[in-house]
DNA sequence: CTGTTAGCGCTTTCAT
DNA sequence: ATGAAAGCGCTAACAG
């Protein structure tokens, strides 16, 4: 882990590269605009910042020396300076997972035209790693902290808004450093498998969650729900362990088949899970919806383009971002905190139908 | 655009949350820490970077005092004072597109364990915000940065990498600052259409890519080379524009049967639009690959559970990823700029079959 | 309105 | 082996 981060390439006009020998154009600083205009170190700070009116004429030249020099303003200094540094943190779990980067594409857009910028980590569903990365981030010195699914306590949590504050969702918080948002899964799931009753349909299967999230067993819960108040009883025999891949829900699905159980509806605990479903019924030759009928959670960006398109589970994972995100930044300027998501809702497409 | 970012929170222990009122817990300082041990802060910044040798004694005292108080040294200092900032930028086109997103799971596991962290920005292709972008990061001090799919000249990444090291995909460059990986699109193209032909397909259709983009046209061309290579003509109305997603996809497959045209297979310029041409086709009611063969280009993770698995070029997105950010690694260190990405390949999956 | 001065927290000669 | 002191680039009093 040695690094050597001292270097500066300069690249001539022939194309070659050499190292900086400090004569020439290194970044060029506040200090050499101030020179360049003839004025001193503070009047360029104050037109770059607007902190206070200077005359025309000086700001001119210093616009002009800006311009010339291609000048922008050191955000280590100005960090260090400021104790703050115009970046948040966002920790995730799964870097490349559709469901996190929906999420993430809100942020972006939150963040949008505010000078902030942000630095994406992820603690992989590991608490431990997600607390390393976490401290990281506060070494970092960013201004604010956005915590999706966490895997640490609130405990955690509120402990560490008091270094900076934090947004996450998936947990009910609401201090004036922390915020979370938390959407109600078993509702969802409730939601889902009533839309199957209504279709007529009788045994519905489950392919769950780990058994070891929350979030899943939430959504556990809702199934139960909803069958009970349908007067249907629970047969554990139909329900069966995922783990939000798609590979298990393929699995999981060949379980189901493999143990002769009888069913005609199947609700994935998420939509990935769901593909996977979906692909072992393929395999099978059996169709959906016509003969099984299956329904997801999430609603992901490619549930509109599955074959065929998948009923979910809406979650809003743009919004959660967008709105964590300008939660935040409401919390950074001294407002209060809050905000809002929509909730989630039953989207019908074309993979369930009436029995 | 107003920011107050001097404002620090601190909680206490009866979970209140006040303004710091700079007598108690404000992040410790290294000045702190050197002060609670009783010696000089030169020593601490020696035993914190193995600058230098400590006697045995005086470490432990700051050890010591390092774990009770709980101190990280404050980055923004560091990176002032050093030049340097142990983050690496990328720039994406779009932050939630599944193309990315691999690559960046490449990204992140190549820096896994450096220290270094990243900030991801997105260029939205768009030269010009992609520019800014690339500005606000050397602003930043970022150590390096990746380019994913650039829409800036060649020119231009030169002319930053005298700033920072750059490495850029879709691009042939190889200076001592500058390195780019460039895969053959057209070699792929060519290898999908190849695999129609053998199978006894001669109507293929094209959705291209748009028209502007590079990649777009290389494939093209070998989606040209390949027809003609078997003495089939190359027939423009077989070829209907897309724009890579999955909308387009679909508007083009319905193109393609509004103009009446004759096909047994058709080849997508990207999996998104594959899997869109794939659910235009199932609303018609054809099968695939029963009636019409389908590939696709890419190989997003999503293409092994599309119904069916989707036959396509695999193009090495984790691994362009992680060389990449191995590659940045090593110019940064001041080592040779190299680095190799595997070729593009073929993968039979359940969307092809002989006509 | 504008310049001078003193740091932000850390690293790094330079002495000792 | 260790401390004193200077300074990275910028901002924010404080004088004028």
């Amino acid at each position: 882990m040695v690094t050597f981060c001292e270097k500066v390439f300069i690249t001539t006009s022939t194309g070659n590269t050499l190292a900086d020998t400090s004569h020439s154009s290194g970044p060029s600083t506040l200090m050499d605009v101030a020179r360049q205009a003839g004025v001193s170190p503070s009047t360029v700070s104050r037109i770059l910042n607007g902190t206070a009116k200077v005359s025309d004429d000086k700001r001119q030249a210093v616009l002009a020396a800006i311009a010339q020099m291609n000048f922008a303003p050191n955000q280590m200094a100005q960090g260090l300076k400021k104790g703050c540094s115009m970046t948040i943190g966002i920790v995730v779990q799964d870097i490349s997972s559709p469901f996190f980067d929906e999420t993430l594409r809100g942020v972006d857009d939150g963040l949008k035209g505010t000078g902030y910028a942000s630095v994406i980590v992820s603690g992989h569903w590991n608490a431990e790693e997600e607390t390393d990365r976490i401290r990281l981030l506060l070494a970092r010195k960013v201004d604010g902290i956005i915590l999706l699914s966490g895997r640490i306590g609130d405990e955690a949590v509120l402990a560490f808004s008091g270094q900076r504050p934090i947004v996450s969702t998936g947990r009910a918080l609401h201090t004036r450093s922390a915020l979370g948002f938390k959407m109600d899964n078993e509702y969802g799931a409730y939601l889902a498998v009533h839309h199957l009753i209504e279709l007529g349909h009788r045994e519905i299967a489950f392919i769950s969650g780990p058994a070891n999230n929350i979030d899943a067993n939430e959504r556990l819960a809702g199934y139960q729900r909803a069958l009970q108040e349908a007067g249907i009883a629970v047969d554990p025999n139909l329900i069966v362990e995922g783990n939000y891949h798609e590979a298990s829900g393929m699995l999981a699905m060949n379980r189901l088949f493999d143990t002769h159980q009888q069913f005609t509806a199947v609700f994935a605990a998420n939509d990935l899970s769901a593909y996977g479903a979906r692909l072992a019924l393929y395999r099978k030759g059996i169709r959906v919806p016509d003969d099984i009928s299956l329904v997801g959670f999430d609603d992901l960006p490619g549930s509109s383009y599955t074959t065929p398109p998948l009923t979910t589970i809406r979650q809003p994972l743009y919004d959660i971002g967008r709105i964590a995100t300008q939660a935040l930044l409401r919390i950074i300027n001294g407002e209060e905190a809050r905000g809002e998501v929509p909730p989630l809702e039953l989207i019908v497409r074309e993979t369930t139908r009436r029995r």
